[in-house]
DNA sequence: TTACCTCGAGTTCA
DNA sequence: CTCGAGGTAA
């Protein structure tokens, strides 16, 4: 077919669909029959596959073709989704009231509910909806496009051709909606959802779209993330030119010039929390005009010009049927409560840690008692207090003995926990082992918590490097294990044996020792060996490294069975070397002053250049000083560099030591 | 911590 | 159909 022709048609049908789709979810109204609309996709659809080049994000076949656009693909946001300081009382709330004033004596507020849904953020070019996505960690999220675009309240087309315009708003399920498929769910002899917030979660991360739909999801928007095209100076602004466009905005929201109003406002969205079609999980203020936002700005975490009000959480309480020891990866027992279920806050509560002997006698708790319980920013479980105990309750102590190994468990000074002493512990293993597989660390796919404990079990594996002898027709004998499992399993085993060292030495588990510090063990040292080699001094020379890392690294890579254990994943071909560039540390352990005005370079550059040379940038001259970097001007940095004997650098000195 | 979704594999039953 | 693993969200 000849392209030119391909290319009018395919605008015409994409033009034509998105009118029926704009009708069909804004309007509510059928303009043809689905034989026809269905017949018109397939058409863009074919056409779209014959000239690839033809698919444009606004294309309403991107929703359907499945195929085509991948499920839930990573979007990154150009504006990150940033979350919002808590507030969790008024003096609270006085506070940021202050610190609006000092900065913007003149700012006004707007009160909104803060819907309990899922913050997504809606994309629509030249007044096209073209992606939607998940908040995801607030900078990458996921393209849910296709299960969005079946919400009615999320119009396919705005009612006017803005270039650009980024919306953020909360997905959620509302109450009728929510009690009708319950009700259904329940009929069917389905499990019912839980709430309206997880059953809106899990409609929009639905493959088929068709499912989404029939959810009846809905959206609030209350935000502007970017636009082109629009002329906005004040959140109200922004809210009453969303509606022109035909977004559907927060609901009410009031807009208050002092902050005894907005608490008045506050306490009445509280008041009549229960009664609202959408669940809240507080109120939201925020600085209405958008120049004193700006002036106000960010910290890393949150914009400093709005809060989150927290309505105080639901409490319940409830039996403390049991405390259960855990044994983690270090030896560590810590107490979880085990409760008679309640339902708290949209979920089913029965477990809650109880932190440490401290906690559980400072809060007198015993087993049988009946707890006092919340949630910790709406999520975590945790007991407030004990409303009574039960007869002939006794105080709790944690055991002297490991629940696992049976060997002594001692608090060492210092210390809020109680430590099980035996390294060979069996629970340790498991913990050890479990983080050894785990994705940050060697990531062997398959290899989970209940397999592994199975393994164990069976014993298969005593230790990590175990796993790398494990053949084929050991796994066969284990139920629920057949061919293909034992086929996946041993070939990510041996995919995890190319893993860069720093997941290795992360993987080991060794006290300290975590991700970041794994990785620079690896960097200075290059391989295993030259880790396994190191004084404890030249590991604790890296930076970011205290004599506690430096010690606990250092011990354990003098203990023989450690070695022993090395070795043997060595022998079975697991990578002990290093892959990342080998680092220049020419400027190793070595810190470097800069003063005067440099010529060379800005004084960012030449930090940025030590920093890469493994050196360090240092503000004063003291005898720990290796040299000064002086340029124009020099001022007294320099004469303390004379007096106390500091070498002196000029630029095109230090330009040829970077050479 | 809990709820929800997907996927691949194993099992069971027609 | 059921299970475990993996992933996401709050």
């Amino acid at each position: 077919m000849d392209f030119k022709f391909a290319l009018k048609r395919a605008e015409e049908l994409r033009t034509l669909l998105n009118q029926y789709n704009y009708r069909y979810y804004m309007e509510n109204e059928n303009d043809v029959s689905d034989f026809e609309y269905d017949t018109l996709m397939r058409e863009l659809s074919a056409l779209e596959e014959d000239f690839p080049s033809l698919r444009t994000p606004d294309s309403p076949t991107i929703k359907v073709s499945g195929q085509a656009a991948a499920l839930f693909s990573p979007v990154s946001h150009e504006v990150p989704m940033e979350s919002l300081q808590d507030a969790f009382n008024e003096a609270e709330v006085r506070d940021f009231e202050r610190r609006v004033r000092e900065l913007c004596p003149q700012a006004t507020y707007v009160v909104e509910p803060k819907i309990d849904g899922l913050s997504v953020s809606l994309d629509y070019t030249a007044g096209i909806f073209s992606v939607g996505s998940t908040r995801g960690d607030g900078r990458v999220g996921e393209d849910v496009s296709a299960n969005l675009r079946t919400l009615k309240t999320i119009p396919s087309k705005l009612k006017e051709a803005v270039t650009r315009l980024e919306v953020r708003g909360e997905v959620y399920m509302p109450r009728s909606v929510f009690n009708e498929i319950v009700a259904q769910q329940e009929l069917s002899g389905e499990t019912p959802f839980k709430n309206p917030r997880n059953a809106a979660s899990g409609s929009l991360r639905q493959k088929d779209a068709n499912v989404t739909a029939k959810r009846q999801l809905s959206v609030y928007v209350f935000n502007i993330q970017q636009q082109e095209g629009l002329n906005i100076s004040s959140h109200t602004d922004s809210l009453e030119q969303m509606k022109r466009l035909g977004l559907n905005i927060i609901p009410f929201y009031k807009h208050v010039s002092t902050i005894d109003e907005a608490l008045e406002e506050i306490n009445r969205i509280g008041s009549i929390r229960t009664q609202l079609e959408f669940d809240i999980d507080g109120a939201v203020i925020k600085v209405n005009e958008y120049d004193y936002r700006k002036i106000m700005g960010s910290t890393s975490k949150f914009p400093k010009w709005a809060l989150a009000y927290k309505y105080p959480p639901e409490e319940k309480s409830t039996k403390l049927l049991d405390i259960e020891i855990n044994v983690g990866r270090t030896g560590v027992l810590t107490p979880t409560g085990v409760f008679e279920p309640v339902f708290l806050a949209g979920s089913t509560v029965s477990r809650a840690t109880l932190h440490n002997q401290d906690f559980i006698d400072e809060k007198d708790i015993r087993i049988g008692d009946i707890c006092l319980l919340r949630k910790a920013g709406d999520i975590i479980p945790e007991v407030i207090e004990v409303v009574s105990h039960c007869e002939n309750s006794e105080k709790f102590n944690m055991p002297d003995l490991c629940p696992s190994c049976g060997s002594e468990c001692l608090r060492l000074e210092g210390e809020a926990a109680y430590r099980c002493g035996n390294p060979d512990c069996p629970a340790q293993t498991l913990q050890l082992l479990i983080h050894f597989c785990s994705r940050d660390a060697m990531d062997i796919e398959g290899l989970g918590d209940s397999i592994i404990e199975t393994l164990i079990n069976k014993g298969l594996v005593k230790d990590a490097a175990d796993i790398y002898s494990l053949r084929a027709e050991q796994l066969l004998n284990i139920e629920r294990f057949a061919a293909k499992s034992a086929e996946n399993l041993i070939n990510a085993v041996e995919k995890s044996k190319d893993n860069d060292l720093s997941r290795l030495i992360f993987a080991l588990g060794i006290r300290h020792i975590g991700q970041k510090a794994a990785k620079q063990l690896s960097e200075r040292f290059f391989d295993i060996d030259g880790i396994i080699n190191a004084t404890e001094e030249e590991i604790g020379s890296i930076d970011g490294f205290g004599s506690i890392m430096a010690k606990s690294a250092a011990a354990y890579f003098k203990q023989a069975k450690s070695l022993e254990m090395i070795e043997r994943m060595r022998a079975c071909g697991v990578n002990t070397v290093s892959k990342s560039e080998k680092k220049d540390s020419r400027f190793q352990g070595m810190t470097f002053v800069l003063t005067g005005t440099l010529s060379l370079f800005t004084r960012d550059e030449a930090e940025a250049i030590i920093e890469s040379f493994g050196g360090k940038a240092s503000s004063s001259v003291s005898k720990k000083t290796t040299c000064v970097l002086a340029g124009e001007n020099a001022g007294n940095k320099l004469d303390k560099a004379n007096a106390l004997g500091v070498k002196v650098l000029t630029e095109e000195e230090f330009k040829s030591m970077i050479e």
